[in-house]
DNA sequence: GGCAGTCAAGTACGC
DNA sequence: GCGTACTTGACTGCC
């Protein structure tokens, strides 16, 4: 089990995820941002290594417009060996990552402009992966889409326009339960259907349900996963007391997590913290699970002088 | 420097 | 049919 957050670092004063407005992108721009994103991610990575926080979330906003008309730039050639570095640093201290694609991004869209710009904005997320050099358990989490008054046609609709989509998206792609209209049962579903590996959202899981218990729901998402794929991938935030049902909480709820933990006891998962303070919560989270025999923390720099000492 | 309006993109829902 | 929430800022123009 490795413990993370979402795409941004409070106690670093640096942004893995600045943006511009579409009116001002120039490729001098887009250069000098995407610079400062890969430049502050590296110092965020760092950061998290030296805390035991090996699991990440990098934001799809590193390479701003990436998949918009007007980026004719090669980002990809320009910052090849960056990414590459990081992919290396990824790698040597086993950290794992994701990304997340936003709400306009929807595969089973019945307007066909919206699935085309889907598809080339899941493209560059995989070539973000990619060109770092990561394996496949590095993953790309996407909700199934909208309703449209018909569920069992949507779900359709996502199963054929997946099969449009080449290589590269199809290895790194999981779908996610969300907290209206598809629950994990739907996604269960989805699964079947295209081969998808299921991303478990506990507390979409809470707030939109399909009736089976929470260690039922571990072990049908878990076994959704193959070994190219890695350790299952959970979601984990709590209710915010005086907000709307499934709005994210401000830090973590300790007791929760704690209770989670007790529950899933049988499986093991790599977790993501989706709550607002980031790395806060993930500090604690880290410090609580720090007994659990599924948490991984950095692996031990074994010094020069160690080493000679065992020959 | 501070403030408020706005930001590429989609869907669902209430009025 | 229109406005707004979602998630949550943070960019940008104006003072």
């Amino acid at each position: 089990m490795k413990i993370g957050y979402p795409c941004i670092n409070r106690t670093i004063k640096c942004r893995g995820a600045k943006t511009f407005r579409l009116k001002s992108y120039s490729k001098q721009k887009l250069e000098q941002v995407v610079a400062n994103n890969l430049d502050c991610l590296c110092r965020i990575l760092e950061y998290n290594l030296n805390h035991d926080i090996l699991f990440f979330r990098i934001s799809s906003q590193v390479v701003p417009f990436a998949s918009h008309p007007i980026c004719t730039f090669s980002w990809q050639k320009r910052f090849k060996a960056e990414l590459r570095e990081m992919g290396k640093f990824i790698k040597e201290h086993r950290m794992r990552i994701s990304m997340h694609p936003d709400q306009f991004i929807v595969l089973n869209s019945p307007n066909e402009q919206v699935v085309k710009r889907s598809i080339a904005e899941l493209d560059y997320h995989a070539q973000v992966l990619d060109l770092m050099g990561l394996d496949h358990t590095a993953k790309i989490q996407l909700h199934a889409g909208g309703v449209y008054g018909d569920k069992e046609f949507a779900l359709q609709r996502f199963s054929r326009n997946y099969s449009l989509l080449n290589k590269r998206i199809k290895n790194r792609l999981v779908v996610e339960n969300d907290d209206k209209s598809y629950t994990v049962c739907d996604c269960l579903k989805l699964h079947r259907l295209t081969g998808l590996p299921v991303l478990l959202d506990v507390f979409h899981d809470r707030v939109n349900p399909c009736g089976l218990s929470l260690s039922a729901v571990f072990a049908s998402a878990s076994a959704t996963w193959k070994k190219k794929d890695g350790l299952l991938m959970v979601d984990f935030s709590t209710q915010e007391k005086g907000r709307p049902r499934g709005a994210h909480a401000q830090t973590i709820d300790l007791k929760q997590f704690r209770a989670l933990l007790r529950q899933s006891a049988n499986f093991d998962f790599d977790l993501m913290l989706e709550i607002k303070d980031k790395e806060n919560s993930a500090l604690k989270a880290v410090a609580l699970a720090a007994d659990d025999p599924r948490f991984r923390r950095r692996e031990k720099i074994v010094s020069l002088e160690e080493k000679i000492k065992k020959g």
